[in-house]
DNA sequence: GACCAGGACCATT
DNA sequence: AATGGTCATGGT
């Protein structure tokens, strides 16, 4: 896959279940342990047990997604997205777990992506099941599933470092265990009214549903707008005038079409790795 | 020590 | 409709 960004892709604030460990990444799909590699153009995978069938793995990491198809639905005359695209061409979506990106995702409220992966980490290791491991591999576990968060208390989420998003993240469990919420069911679902569902849990506005729809089923014009994006919108189309998120949103609605999701991956990666050069660079 | 982080919510104008 | 404060915790 020489137009797959395996770094970019693993480490650009959509999933944040993976680990670098020298040139290899190891993470945690679907419950199961699986080490990947960038080598010669091609991504090896590498899981505790042999698999005779990967494409759970394939679905996860959209291998069969047509990159240059997508690329070319992009607004032709937009210099600052196509300097975006050629600064990290080769930048995926990745199809999540709907359940763990929503679970993520509250808990990303005002962190940062080192802290999103340090809460997920230690509500995986106390609360989901321990994964198999090769030897001499350090030890993984599964997301908790809804019901393993939904018994828990609030003060025991808290010991996960997640502050005020704990009873947000109890909300939605006990919603979907409870069989009050069915995320399957979102799948089918037109875009807004997808996001007005998934916004009827406590925590979850706009931009959570948006990371949820995006990178948990797909759709392809949900378009979350952070922090990064909204700093990344208002320099390149605004002239870096002062507007606010409804304006922003409308705008990135109108301009980035049918792939507006993946625009919004290339904006927030570029505009974030250009922050953190420019830091390592003493400015 | 100040400022910020892949926000949402609620009270006040 | 539009600000502004608050929430919890840690990085830079």
């Amino acid at each position: 896959m020489h137009d797959y960004d395996l770094d970019a892709t693993l480490n650009c604030g959509q999933a944040f279940n993976w680990r670098r460990d020298g040139d290899a990444w190891r993470g945690i799909v679907g419950g199961r342990w699986v080490e990947l590699h960038s080598r010669a153009g091609k991504i090896i995978a590498r899981a505790e047990t042999p698999q005779p069938d990967w494409s759970w793995l394939e679905e996860y990491l959209q291998i069969h997604v047509p990159l240059e198809t997508i690329l070319a639905e992009f607004p032709t005359d937009d210099a600052s997205l196509n300097q975006a695209v050629e600064a990290c061409r080769g930048l995926r979506l990745l199809k999540q777990d709907p359940w763990e990106c929503l679970a993520s995702f509250i808990l990303s409220s005002t962190k940062q992506i080192v802290q999103i992966r340090q809460i997920t980490g230690l509500l995986r290791s106390r609360f989901g099941e321990q994964a198999s491991v090769p030897i001499g591999c350090a030890e993984a576990f599964a997301f908790p599933r809804p019901e393993q968060i939904a018994e828990r208390t609030e003060a025991e989420l808290r010991e996960c470092k997640m502050g005020f998003r704990a009873p947000y993240l109890l909300d939605a469990s006990r919603k979907i265990a409870g069989g009050e919420l069915d995320l399957n069911r979102i799948a089918g679902l037109p875009l807004v009214e997808a996001q007005e569902v998934l916004m009827q849990i406590k925590g979850v506005g706009e931009k959570i549903a948006e990371c949820v729809l995006l990178y948990g089923y797909g759709f392809p014009t949900a378009f979350p707008v952070d922090v990064w994006v909204a700093r990344a919108l208002r320099e390149f189309y605004f002239r870096g005038r002062k507007v606010d998120l409804p304006k922003l949103r409308r705008f990135a609605s109108s301009h980035f079409g049918s792939q507006a999701g993946y625009a919004q991956q290339y904006l927030f990666h570029f505009i974030r790795t250009r922050r953190i050069q420019d830091k390592e660079s003493g400015k």
